[in-house]
DNA sequence: TTTGGCATGTAATCCGTTACATGATTAG
DNA sequence: CTAATCATGTAACGGATTACATGCCAAA
């Protein structure tokens, strides 16, 4: 029967990309990620490129050489059926993600070393958060002035906010745990 | 020229796991994983039994087949070695974590979709995490209970309370989400 | 007696990053 | 002129899950 294999996540992530914009090329769409999505989502090159060439042969876009550029461009449009699919994807029940987090380790080990080095990590956690958090505070604002009215905002936003809960329960903890540690190790 | 290449976090979090306890067989380490640090840390048994390996040949373990049990039982231990890795590793600054949400994409698309597609994701994940926190205010609960007085309990409980503050922020998130796209949508 | 849990391992596969390879354009 | 950025791709490698393969023991 048909040759339709499973779409995996990165296929559907760069034709959602591809869905919200006219065109992009390969490398459009890496900057996008990185500018928009990157606290939550990221693709390499190494993937892309092929992804698009896999994309483009199941009809799910479209290519076109860029003319009025200087360089070499491939600009890739998505398609009905490219569009069907994203929606279909969005639809289903999201697979829960299954985090790696190399600092909660060495917190979870932290009886095997002095206090102090965990608590460290703690407190630089707590620093990078909130200054991740004011970022993020800056971004929504920036979005709000630049995508006023554009049908696309509001889901910008919520995505920019779950970073900036996301660091400021990361600052929180971290302070919180500093506390407990302490007190551990009197 | 020591045949020393670097350790994979897999590795190190074997052995930081053989380091809180007296000896483990590969079986046990899946187990104690699995009850203890799922929520931010996996090892599967396709790591878990060829790491073993490597970890011994290493001499940063060894190994003693257990005769106390009916069954076929290796149990592993840390050696000083290892021990020494491990400490190491935790002193050494965290490499930042890439997180990727299958959700949170799909909420960044949802101007592709009806907005009611996204709340409800977004009202199941309120749900599923108000559940979870409960569960891990339980389980913190039962630890300060059965660990108290273990200079490893700290660390567990700072461990648990990550778990918590990270199910609360979502929560937070996903009901602040809902009442922004609802706005959005009119 | 048969199902579920204990127990160890290997092989296939997938996914993803990094490194490699190449080259044009533009800004300083 | 030369470094950074734009631009596209492939290859090597490493890491991790899943499936496969096997078998014993205990409880229902």
């Amino acid at each position: 029967m048909g040759s339709k294999q499973r779409q995996s996540t990165s296929e559907i992530a760069i034709l959602g990309v591809l869905s919200l914009h006219e065109s992009l090329s390969g490398y459009d769409i890496r900057e996008f990620i990185g500018a928009s999505i990157s606290h939550f989502w990221n693709e390499s090159f190494g993937q892309i490129y092929p992804i698009l060439a896999r994309l483009k042969r199941q009809k799910l876009v479209t290519v076109v050489v860029d003319k009025d550029s200087s360089r070499d461009r491939k600009l890739y449009s998505i398609t009905e059926d490219g569009r069907q699919k994203v929606s279909q994807w969005i639809a289903e029940k999201a697979q829960p993600d299954r985090p790696r987090s190399e600092l909660l380790l060495k917190v979870f080990l932290g009886s095997q070393v002095h206090p102090d080095v965990v608590i460290e990590h703690l407190e630089s956690l707590a620093e990078s958060c909130a200054a991740q958090a004011a970022i993020f505070q800056q971004i929504e604002r920036e979005v709000r002035r630049l995508d006023s009215g554009k049908r696309t905002l509001p889901y910008s936003i919520v995505s920019i906010r779950a970073g900036l809960r996301l660091a400021q329960a990361r600052a929180k903890w971290a302070r919180e745990a500093i506390v407990i540690i302490r007190k551990g190790a009197e």
